[in-house]
RNA sequence: GCCCCUGUAGCCAAGCGGUAAGGCAGUGGACUUUUAAUCCAAAGAUCGUGGGUUCGAAUCCCACCGGGGGUACCA
């Protein structure tokens, strides 16, 4: 069946706002409220003269009580599909069986489906396609929409956290002339009119510190960058850094904001400091433990090691608990390693791990008073990295000998080795500020706290193999 | 990249060497308070693709394609 399809619709209610107004009716009632409404029509029952339907808009679902002495094109509209989208006005009621209710007394075919919708129980299992389908997805799997709102709310009240206290919001580019700001592989593309090769951003964080060199004393940015890696649950080539700076301040205020931002976000997002995750309880309540690389170590490995201990006695530590290593690695590299395969996975309760060594941290100021290591953090919870962070290396000169060093370590085979970027050393040597600088990576942080297990569930479209139709 | 698992109608799903259950949706019919409505009827499947083994393959083997998980790599 064809319809005249209307260019426009006018609801003024929603099933959520119908629920909350006249859910405490008694069965049986009627309102002599009329109000329109519209929505997906998502199950249907006919009993012969009588019919009901289930409209889901996008607050949520209400029923349709249509009688065949009330509603025009009885028989057409009980031949609409599953899946149509439907505006209704009528009255608002409760059946006798205690179901909110509107009467079906007026009503127009906004959207005809050409495909029959998933199964109206089961809904989809498949993960293929949900990820392919997301437009059939949101509407059958109401967890998933929830956990999309509550990413949309995260950011949202990110932003308003963070412009509360004078950060404001900028963008940088995504074509970049030289990859930086993290360690890893990029994109690349091509501009025709310039004729020149770009890379698609890793990281913004060189520009937003040209930014602090700007007199933009704190700034933020929730930029997509795209790394050309594998994927996997906790990775998706692209994805979402929340990054800001903040100028005359060090990691320790950095650590401090971390952890206020994300306490407040869980009490916003789920009602309380306290969330479950995978199960476990966390505790994100502020302030977090601070406990340095090398203490961690000792900890979790029962390894005395330090920069100072020999290389060869790191190699044979790292050994000793099954952490493989390159002979390319120096003693911050294999110190590193260490950390990462035997403690990383163990802490669960959130943490501040800080003072990572300069060789595994290019961007980093040098320790105020620990030779060999940075003022740099990364706050870990439920055994996850939730960011990194540290003082910002200011000098130019050091800045230069750090990036020829990641240089060497590019000719040496490092693909993910960052080169020398010219202008940003020119924009340091106009002087940046003491100033301390933080990446969330806000998928991540999504999954805590929406406690999801797959980062495909809070990415609306996740990367996947392009599909091939025929 | 490597390892394991997986792919049966639009959706959900059984069958795991003997020639494709069942449910939902769709189609036709009955039914004025249902809510995964119910009841009756008919229909819908190159069992991911291509090879092979076998008298016989959705079932076993190989390759390829898609997907999931793990691992490696990785802010």
């Amino acid at each position: 069946m064809s319809h005249q399809i209307p260019y426009r619709f006018e609801p003024d209610a929603t099933a959520a706002v119908l629920a909350e107004k006249y859910g405490h009716l008694e069965d049986g009632s009627e309102t002599g409220q009329r109000v329109t409404i519209a929505g997906r029509l998502m199950l249907r029952r006919v009993q012969g003269k009588l019919a009901f339907g289930t409209l889901q808009d996008g607050s949520g679902r209400i029923q349709l009580f249509a009688p065949s002495k009330v509603t025009p094109h009885f028989d057409d509209f009980t031949a609409l599909s599953l899946g149509d989208w439907i505006g209704v006005s009528g009255e608002v009621m409760k059946t006798r069986r205690g179901e909110l209710s509107v009467k079906v007394e007026e009503w127009t075919v906004l959207a005809e489906t050409q495909r029959s919708f998933p199964d109206k129980f089961h809904g989809i299992t498949d993960p293929d396609l949900r990820y392919r389908q997301r437009y059939v997805d949101l509407w059958v799997t109401p967890e998933a929409r929830d956990k999309f709102v509550l990413r949309s709310n995260a950011l949202s009240l990110m932003r308003r956290w963070l412009e509360d206290r004078d950060f404001i919001e900028v963008e940088t580019p995504v074509f970049h002339p030289i990859p930086g700001g993290a360690l890893a592989r990029p994109f690349t593309t091509h501009h025709n009119a310039l004729d020149s090769e770009f890379f698609l951003r890793i990281a913004p964080e060189l520009y937003l510190k040209r930014l602090i060199v700007g007199g933009i004393e704190r700034v933020f940015e929730i930029a997509r960058v795209f790394r050309n890696e594998g994927i996997s649950t906790r990775h998706n080539p692209e994805f979402t850094m929340l990054e800001l700076y903040q100028a005359y301040a060090d990691y320790g205020d950095m650590m401090e904001l971390v952890e206020q931002l994300i306490e407040y976000l869980a009490i916003e997002l789920t009602g309380s400091a306290t969330i479950t995750y995978d199960g476990r309880s966390l505790d994100l309540s502020a302030p977090w433990r601070r406990a340095t690389l090398v203490e961690l170590i000792a900890e979790h490995a029962g390894e005395l090691v330090d920069l100072d201990t020999p290389v060869e006695e790191l190699r044979t530590v790292c050994h000793r608990h099954d952490v493989p290593i390159k002979d390319s690695y120096g003693p911050g590299k294999l110190l590193l390693e260490l950390y990462e395969k035997t403690v990383e996975p163990n802490l669960w309760d959130p943490i501040f791990v800080v003072d990572y060594p300069e060789e595994v941290s290019p961007l980093s100021r040098a320790h105020r008073d620990k030779p060999g290591y940075t003022e740099r953090f990364e706050a870990i919870a439920a055994g996850r990295e939730l960011c990194n962070a540290f003082s910002e290396l200011y000098d130019p000169a050091e800045q230069r000998a750090r990036f020829e060093d990641q240089v060497k370590a590019g000719e040496a085979g490092d693909e993910e080795a960052m080169a020398v970027d010219e202008d940003y050393l020119r924009a340091l040597d106009y002087g940046l500020p003491p100033t301390g600088g933080l990446g969330i990576g806000v998928d991540r942080l999504v999954m805590l706290l929406a406690d999801v297990q797959t980062i495909r569930d809070v990415v609306l479209f996740p990367t996947l193999k392009p599909e091939v139709f025929d």
